[in-house]
DNA sequence: TAGTAGTGACTAACATTTGCCCACAAATG
């Protein structure tokens, strides 16, 4: 059988839509493809699996003809919809569409005229200024298709990890709070709502005068150009060639703008849907009766929501996952928050690849409010972190022992291990050493690339172990470039509910790891879920929010966090009789 | 094309800003 993945067909149906829109098809007809490929980039499940239910339909925007299309490409590994489209629209246009400013309209204008299929025939033309006689065009839209070009030959136009531009924001965002008469000021976008990774960078600042802080923004130091600038927007090329926009408002419209610039997009649409249902016209700046009356403004965000009969939707759940149909129902859930975090469940030392001591990483997390921690160094295959044997790993116990009791009653150190399984499936330590410690954290590292049967089975036997208490980053996925291990993540969590294994959010925004969607299935299952930093350095313990806010993402509540528990509730729970031992 | 209603037809997807050319394409959430 041949096997497609869920990214092949995710790319297929998106490039179906991009050759649908410079054909000019009818807009619904390239939503319901882009909307297909949407769903299933956030399905989270195999898509092989959920065919072989005869379930595809059950999918949000897949009806029986895209259920159909999806399975010609699992049984037979291509698309004669997709062939066809193909001789009459080159694909290599669609890759013309990456390039910014270039949309589906000029694309065919170019190919219909010019006759020009690929991104190096549309350079050549540009340069030899063969485009700035086409109807809407000019010699400053050519030159200035030519700098796109060339920035994304030099900068790509891959998604940024969260970690690495969440912090140039909040910095960008400090300026521009100096600036005088700024009495808001907000990162918007992708960024507010924490997803894993983020294209650009959204700002949003409510100010009398609006130019000053226009101008501060063109002005600062990690900004290389201004690709654009207008009364309320400015938009900016920063020297990593990430975009950032900035959208300056009077603050009595706050609550409006704050909404409009977090999205999600399709959170938006259903948000206006919804206005317009109630005849109001809702935009960036206020609503508007449609009878004419007049506009209504919102300084709050709570007030929009009000507004529409809604309570506030966090952030964070502002991806149009069913969040608006459960504040519908007064069914949102409670999340989790960074105050509700106790412990810290996975952490290193100089034992292996940590920086500090045992007492120094406690004192650490007591600093930053935590009741306890466990000492989680590598064990002994890990040789590249110093893993401990199993003599080391004894010797480490009466160390973690004297800490715990340095630190008095008031803040417990727990003695555990990130123990290695190995490429063959086994596990790192025997069951009698395992059981001599307080909490065992099991994580893959190597071998991720091997076939799904296989690298699942591999974590369903360390699920299966009834010494084992916590999976750490299930799938070993490095962002942005490492995808981790290609786990059946249906059979983990089934056997992560059924052995009440906990499965872990790593926090280090490298890893994510359980992602958004991973983590609500498993809740959904009633798994168990906790959020480690797994620091290396004391520093790292600051990475929680990351790890939190991915909770969030995946719908979390105090319940499901084990380390919002009393540590004694805690250790309660992983010392409990376990259905397999 | 999906979803719903009803077995062929209808609706769905909002609202803005900006650049550049002089009406529209592209981009933003």
């Amino acid at each position: 059988m041949v096997r497609m993945k869920n990214r092949e067909i995710v790319e297929i149906f998106s490039r179906v839509a991009d050759m649908l829109a410079i054909r000019g098809d009818q807009i619904h007809r390239i939503l319901a493809y882009r909307k297909a490929a949407e769903s299933i980039e956030a399905l989270g499940r195999d898509v092989n699996v959920v065919y072989a239910e005869g379930k595809l339909t059950d999918i949000p925007g897949i009806g029986d003809t895209l259920a159909a299309k999806i399975e010609e490409m699992l049984t037979t590994g291509r698309l004669a919809f997709y062939d066809k489209l193909a001789a009459e629209i080159p694909p290599s246009l669609v890759d013309m569409l990456r390039v910014e400013g270039l949309g589906p309209k000029r694309v065919k204008q170019v190919h219909d005229v010019l006759k020009i299929s690929t991104l190096d025939e549309l350079t050549v033309a540009a340069r030899e200024g063969k485009l700035r006689d086409l109807p809407g065009m000019g010699a400053k839209s050519e030159a200035k298709l030519l700098a796109a070009i060339e920035a994304l030959a030099r900068h790509g136009d891959a998604r940024i990890p969260l970690g690495v531009a969440l912090p140039i924001a909040q910095q960008m965002l400090a300026e521009l709070s100096k600036v005088p008469g700024v009495v808001q000021a907000a990162v918007g976008g992708s960024l507010r709502r924490m997803r894993d990774t983020t294209g650009d960078i959204d700002l949003l600042v409510a100010a009398a005068d609006v130019a000053a802080v226009m101008d501060r923004f063109a002005a600062l130091d990690n900004v290389e150009s201004v690709a654009g600038r207008g009364p309320t927007k400015t938009n900016v090329v920063l020297l990593n060639g990430l975009g950032a926009d900035l959208r300056v408002l009077p603050a009595e419209r706050w609550g409006t703008l704050l909404v409009y610039f977090t999205g999600s997009k399709d959170h938006n649409v259903k948000l206006r849907e919804m206005a317009l249902k109630r005849g109001l016209s809702l935009n960036e700046h206020a609503f508007t009766p449609l009878d004419g009356g007049p506009e209504i403004l919102c300084a709050t965000e709570e007030e929009v929501y009000h507004r529409l009969g809604l309570p506030f939707i966090p952030p964070r759940l502002r991806e149009d996952r069913g969040e608006i149909e459960a504040a519908l129902a007064g069914k949102l859930p409670t999340l989790v928050t960074e105050s509700d975090i106790q412990t810290d469940l996975h952490m290193h030392t100089t034992w292996s690849d940590g920086s500090l001591s045992v007492l120094e990483m406690a004192r650490a997390a007591q600093a930053r409010g935590l009741r306890g921690v466990v000492i989680t160094d590598h064990s002994v295959s890990l040789g590249i972190a110093n893993g401990l044997s199993v003599e080391r790993l004894r010797q480490q116990a009466a160390e973690v022992r004297a800490a715990d009791a340095a630190m008095g009653p008031d803040f417990r150190v727990l003695h555990g291990t990130e123990m290695e399984i190995r490429a063959d499936g086994s596990l790192d330590y025997p069951d009698e050493v395992l059981a001599e410690l307080d909490v065992v954290v099991a994580s893959l590292h190597t071998a991720l690339s091997q076939p799904r049967e296989q690298v699942t089975q591999r974590l369903l036997n360390a699920i299966r172990n009834p010494h084992v208490d916590i999976i750490g980053h299930p799938t070993g996925r490095l962002l942005p470039d490492r995808a981790g291990a290609d786990l059946d993540m249906d059979a983990v969590i089934a056997a992560a509910a059924e052995t009440g294994t906990i499965l872990e959010i790593n926090a280090n925004p490298v890893r994510l790891d359980l992602r958004d969607v991973h983590a609500r299935m498993a809740i959904e299952k009633g798994v168990k879920i906790a959020i480690d930093t797994d620091a290396h350095s004391p520093g790292e313990f600051d990475l929680l929010p990351y790890g939190v806010a991915t909770a969030q993402r995946g719908w979390a509540t105090v319940a499901d966090v084990v380390n919002t528990w009393p540590i004694a509730d805690l250790l309660r729970y992983v010392n409990r009789p376990h259905a397999g031992g």
